[in-house]
RNA sequence: GCGCCCGUAGCUCAGCUGGAUAGAGCGCCGGACUUCGAAUCCGUAGGUCGCAGGUUCGAAUCCUGCCGGGCGCGCCA
């Protein structure tokens, strides 16, 4: 509708300069929108203000210039009206939102979905946790707005590719493997000292009674050191499996999970560094090995080789970096913690410096958790051991709504996560409120199937049946035409911006707009063709509300 | 001290990237089920958009400076 709105502006402005009415013919971008108030039309625009620089000219005269060459011919326009400092409001008729409702069931799931990234290949990387501990909400958080990034940048025709870079090298996976190590001694009644660097968590027993259920008093019969590796490798396959399973449950799924220890086995860690140091970026100092990243933007230079020659996890994320755009990404989107966003411009700068394009490379930066319990906070904290894990707020609360709350929120607000609150099927956890629509309409539906023997099929063919779709007028239908024909723009700004609660709020504003009118009026009637109309447009609506809930990654159920 | 994020109704949050009279939910109060699912709906009340300047036809939105909260500033990961 926007588009057709906007062509008629522009042709009704080129045609009033081609009869001298207008200074120019060039026109600086206008915006089409949804004014607020219903009194000022359904849609409007402000081109007569952009343009009155250009034109020498009032807005208002514009305004009425324009509206003369808009005229009365366009079948879609009810009205025109000048307003305010000279907004141009255009009311539609009614019968011109009917082809919103074909459109859906022609294109059904991929309603609203575009061409908009034309192809480009998107690299997501999102969760990335070590596979030293269980995860925990904060990990929640990224892990479901990666995945609603990946899905809605799919429907706007990226090809994109989630992955997942296992920290499985250095020094952290040492301490997981003598964690488990001790544990392992300690479970066969020596007295052990653990050090508090190591992780304390039970899940370290846990591990540690698996490692001997298989293996037997094997770690004890060859070197500690030996031992200890094995642990490592034991604990850190385990963790990935766990983690995986836990995001499995989120309805997560990786196209590639990639080990760190297998990029410095492939040599490119080293590799960069020589290319680095040759084209001296790299220099020595301190005995240790400095990129200069300052030059690039950052604070201060960095250490990627320490003085005792072991490598920092700077050294292996900028190889890994450029092996993520040297495998052809023309984006590549980073999910990060807040507690992160120091590395920007390190990593930013590791890649200005390789010659590559800085503006491929994007971090979402999700704000931390706050885990309460009827409003007091929960402690966190993974060193003590002591905290609940991503898994335990599941089991607790269910998918959909762990989701669907992660999905209210501007990722980068700090978010309050209330399990009593999440557990609540009230309105204070919207996530029932739009399922409620999809399985309320499933019910309908299976009603009219019952008693009037009219099956989907038969819906999906009132688009032919002109009397019954003109029965559809009451201002509560025409609002919700209205609101589904906004649900493309809305993934493609959802898109755009990378911003996955925009479809969550969407949603929710429909599925007012659905209660409301459920509200008010019947769809099954004893009039043929206004229940037909009626079940077409609901069902259009179920569509909708389905399309947008599975990109955000929450069922729609058919009861509930 | 420096950097990033946040500050909007009692609470939790939106506000379409500068537009018209700033919106939802929860909570409070009052209503609606013999008819398609009351996990719903309808109505009332609630605001110096942290503060102060600036930019312009127009600012919650952009700029500057303060105030308050969170996070980060390692040859840790």
């Amino acid at each position: 509708m926007k588009k057709i709105i906007r062509q008629l502006i522009l042709d009704a402005a080129n045609k009033a300069f081609e009869n001298n009415k207008l200074n120019a013919n060039e026109f600086p971008e206008f915006s089409i929108e949804e004014p607020k108030v219903d009194a000022h039309g359904d849609l409007s625009t402000n081109f007569a203000m952009v343009n009155a620089k250009t034109q020498k000219m009032a807005p208002r005269k514009i305004a009425e210039i324009l509206i003369r060459y808009i005229g009365n011919n366009s079948p879609v326009i009810e009205k025109t009206e000048i307003a305010g400092p000279g907004f141009i409001n255009f009311f539609i008729l009614p019968a011109a939102w009917y082809p919103v409702l074909s459109d859906i069931y022609e294109k059904d799931t991929a309603y609203g979905f575009s061409n908009m990234g034309n192809g480009q290949k998107v690299q997501v990387e999102f969760v990335s946790a070590n596979p030293t501990g269980p995860l925990h909400v904060g990990h929640g958080r990224g892990a479901i707005v990666g995945d609603s990034v990946a899905s809605i940048l799919t429907a706007c025709g990226y090809d994109v590719h989630k992955e997942y870079y296992i920290n499985d090298a250095g020094k952290q996976i040492q301490t997981l493997g003598l964690s488990v190590f001790l544990r392992c001694r300690e479970l066969d009644g020596h007295s052990i000292d653990f050090p508090e660097d190591c992780y304390q968590g039970d899940y370290i027993y846990d591990i540690a009674r698996e490692l001997k259920q298989e293996k037997g008093d094997w770690v004890f019969t060859v070197s500690e050191e030996k031992a200890v590796a094995f642990c490592a490798k034991f604990a850190a396959d385990r963790m990935i499996i766990n983690i995986r399973n836990v995001l499995n449950t989120l309805g997560i799924e990786f196209d590639n999970w990639y080990s760190e220890q297998a990029l410095m086995d492939s040599g490119k860690v080293a590799s960069v560094i020589q290319k680095f140091k040759d084209q001296q970026l790299i220099y020595e100092k301190d005995d240790a090995l400095w990129f200069k990243t300052e030059a690039f933007g950052d604070e201060k230079d960095r250490v990627v080789v320490r003085n005792n020659g072991q490598g920092t996890y700077f050294a292996s994320d900028i190889a890994y970096h450029q092996d993520k755009l040297d495998r052809g990404f023309d984006r590549i989107i980073d999910v990060w913690g807040a507690d992160h966003h120091g590395y920007i411009p390190r990593i930013r700068a590791s890649i200005t410096a390789s010659g590559k394009d800085e503006n491929q490379f994007v971090v979402i930066l999700t704000q931390l958790v706050n885990l309460l319990r009827k409003g007091v906070p929960v402690s966190m904290g993974k060193r003590s051991g002591q905290f609940i894990t991503l898994k335990e707020v599941i089991d607790e609360v269910g998918k959909d709504a762990v989701r669907f709350i992660f999905l209210t929120r501007h990722y980068e607000s700090p978010l309050d996560f209330d399990l009593e609150v999440a557990k609540q099927k009230t309105n204070d956890n919207p996530v029932y409120y739009v399922q409620y629509v999809h399985a309320r309409i499933s019910s309908i539906i299976k009603k009219a199937q019952d008693e009037k023997q009219i099956g989907e099929n038969e819906i999906t063919d009132i688009c032919f049946d002109g009397k019954a779709v003109a029965r559809i007028k009451e201002p509560e239908e025409i609002q919700l035409i209205k609101h589904l024909a906004r649900y493309p723009e809305t993934i493609r700004s959802s898109a755009e911006y990378m911003e996955p609660h925009r479809m969550a709020f969407y949603l929710m504003d429909l599925a007012a707009d659905f209660h409301a009118y459920y509200n008010k009026h019947r769809v099954l009637t004893e009039d043929p063709d206004l229940t037909a109309g009626r079940l077409y447009l609901i069902f259009a609506v179920q569509k909708v509300i389905r399309n947008g809930l599975t990109l955000l990654g929450v069922s729609a159920p058919d009861s509930m």
